[in-house]
DNA sequence: AACAATCTTGAAAGCGCTTTCAACAACGCC
DNA sequence: GGCGTTGTTGAAAGCGCTTTCAAGATTGTT
């Protein structure tokens, strides 16, 4: 195969071969500026200080040259790739599509590129993304929760800075970032509860996410602040998704169990209940009052706009990002989330009776 | 800055450091299975034919070491990084979306990784996105619609391949991929018109997209094949999100012209509108049906569930990918899309009259 | 004025891999 | 049996950058 050979002599099939002048490098900018390529170098990262003279050379060469430095070339004398790996579930989903957007945003004030990988939502898929991050020599990984066990999670830890978001966890270049999503489910039921209803259902989230765990915990808060005893048969399984939200709510109205609202872990299943109650004719907010959680853009165009707890993921991602910045220049990150929000729209209603 | 100079010989922060041994290089391989580091490198690439049993020890000390090859270093020396250069609007737009999970898997299936930048859907976010990508290396990019003018599109295209999705371009190494969006708006009018409705509404898209202008061209076919009368007052402008959708149908309901039916140009548009719809009171699909396109995952949950055009987003996405592979290979790429599909649902029906 | 301490600078050695070049070895042919 | 072929291998030269080391140039000290 490839009958290119004879003459030629390298011929990196990188950039610029047909790019009209030949690749600017370090060395040809050290040449225009008279000064060492060392000097290049050092200007370049502020290693070191130069004099003002050359500092002045070498800039204009730069600019002249349009000169840009190949972080290939850099990461490998460096050590340094000027990229962040973050470990994703699955890159389509409403969820962390937005905090991705946060992190992209953040991480490009500074010069970094985020490299997305999926996990789907399994440990051997995350492993496998991981490893792939890892020889990427990527210079810092972003976790977006997923299943990897934390004591994995801990071992990697000590190979490079990471920030794990949706968890808690401790080490030396570890950070974790968590939103409050007890506060969040409380603030859902405590709405409902303000508004008349006693007999509140919650469809649950995957269990296997700390935050669906953290979103049950206070709406038990919620209902016991009230002097409201907690009936579990009008707690439904879920995993986030529209059709478990469907699900429940048939479930739901096939059993004898009133109730007269719902809430659901986040927005998906809310979405997925509402349509199960539409199925069944059952009127939102007339007969039940529905709240979400998370406020993706659906939820405001859902029918009836939906109700629910906001918390900006998109900002959960730029924090995260911030932190991971703040951990590769060797300081203790200090971000912090802004709390959870109750955003009314016509999902829920009074009760009344 | 920096206090932790003086002895150490060099410490590239790479990985493994703590990492227990050291890290393996391919000529530790070498060594260990006594042959030179070009063997191994051109058993690595099958870039030259080699011994049967000098195979057999490097694939041995390969696996015994558990050598991966540093992509980075790999980049520098060949000039390829195994990256793949992927420029987007907006990561988290459930469209784009799902076309970075096919971009994505079909990648990975070849060794390669996606590096997703947004353009931000304006022409200065994605030149610099681009230059972004350039800088990385990357061997390829592929480029999902966007604003960039074509002949700048072209231009990049002489220096690496390309691929391009949702428009029509030519080039040695560029390939274009469209889906088939006039059929798709045919499809969706024609069902409309064979449930007997005549005054069927527009909801148009972004008129910067050629995929919402060639849906509005199928819209328009399909009239003029049904011999309808085509009336400019039932188009209404829109982008392609909810709130466009929202607005259309809210100018529909305070104009003159009679209606019974809406074709909108994505399935946001058409959320937008349902919504629209429902604060007037108007029922869907008892007094006006309802169409959408994209057959997004919120359609299916939509109230009621969005009739629609089902085209592929992850297949396109795939069938991208697959296409640069093609063109990285050197062979000539021989991808299709699916035909588009009406997906019925509840939002339309006959009329009764 | 002599010497130590501090700055600024360049030479050169890599980072881990690919690829050219040339050396052999093995093979087939007239 | 001599010689051109083809196949297999290793040495060595980079890819473009960072970083160490040491040499000069400057400044400060007594």
């Amino acid at each position: 195969m490839k009958a290119l050979s004879t003459r030629r002599k390298r011929s990196p099939a990188t950039t610029s071969s047909a790019n009209g002048s030949d690749v600017v490098t370090l060395e040809r900018v050290a040449q225009a500026a008279g000064v060492s390529p060392s000097t290049v170098s050092r200007i370049l990262n502020g290693t070191a200080s130069v004099s003002l003279d050359k500092r002045q050379a070498v800039d204009d060469a730069i600019k002249k040259l349009d000169f840009r430095p190949n972080p290939v070339a850099r990461g490998l004398a460096g050590g340094r790739t000027l990229s962040i790996g973050v470990l994703t579930q699955t890159i389509s989903s409403p969820f962390y599509g937005e905090a991705l957007r946060g992190i992209e945003d953040r991480l490009e004030a500074d010069g970094y590129i985020p490299i997305f990988v999926s996990g789907h939502w399994h440990e051997a898929g995350e492993r496998k993304a991981f490893e792939a991050l890892l020889s990427r020599r990527v210079d810092g990984v972003i976790v977006l929760a997923g299943r990897l066990p934390n004591r994995a999670l801990q071992r990697y830890a000590k190979t490079l800075p990471m920030v794990v978001v949706g968890r808690q966890l401790q080490g030396p270049q570890l950070f974790s970032l968590e939103f409050d999503n007890r506060a969040g489910g409380r603030l859902a039921t405590q709405h409902l509860i303000e508004c008349g209803h006693t007999r509140i259902a919650f469809i649950a989230g995957d269990p296997a996410h700390q935050d669906a765990l953290d979103r049950q915990g206070g709406y038990r808060d919620a209902l016991e602040a009230a002097g409201i005893a907690f009936d579990p048969a009008l707690v439904l399984p879920g995993d986030f998704t529209e059709s478990s939200g469907l699900l429940a709510v048939g479930r739901l109205l096939e059993g004898r169990v009133p109730f007269t609202a719902i809430f659901a872990a986040n927005d998906q299943s809310a979405i997925g209940a509402a349509l199960g109650l539409y199925r069944k004719n059952v009127r939102v907010p007339d007969d039940v009052s529905l709240v979400g959680f998370d406020d993706l853009a659906p939820a405001k165009f859902a029918i009836p706009p939906l109700t629910t707890i906001r918390q900006s993921v998109y900002e959960m991602g730029s924090q995260a990002a911030a932190a991971m910045l703040d951990l590769l220049r060797g300081t203790v990150p200090a971000v912090e989330l802004s709390p959870p929000q109750l955003v009314p729209r016509e999902s829920t209603r009074r009760v009344m009776r």
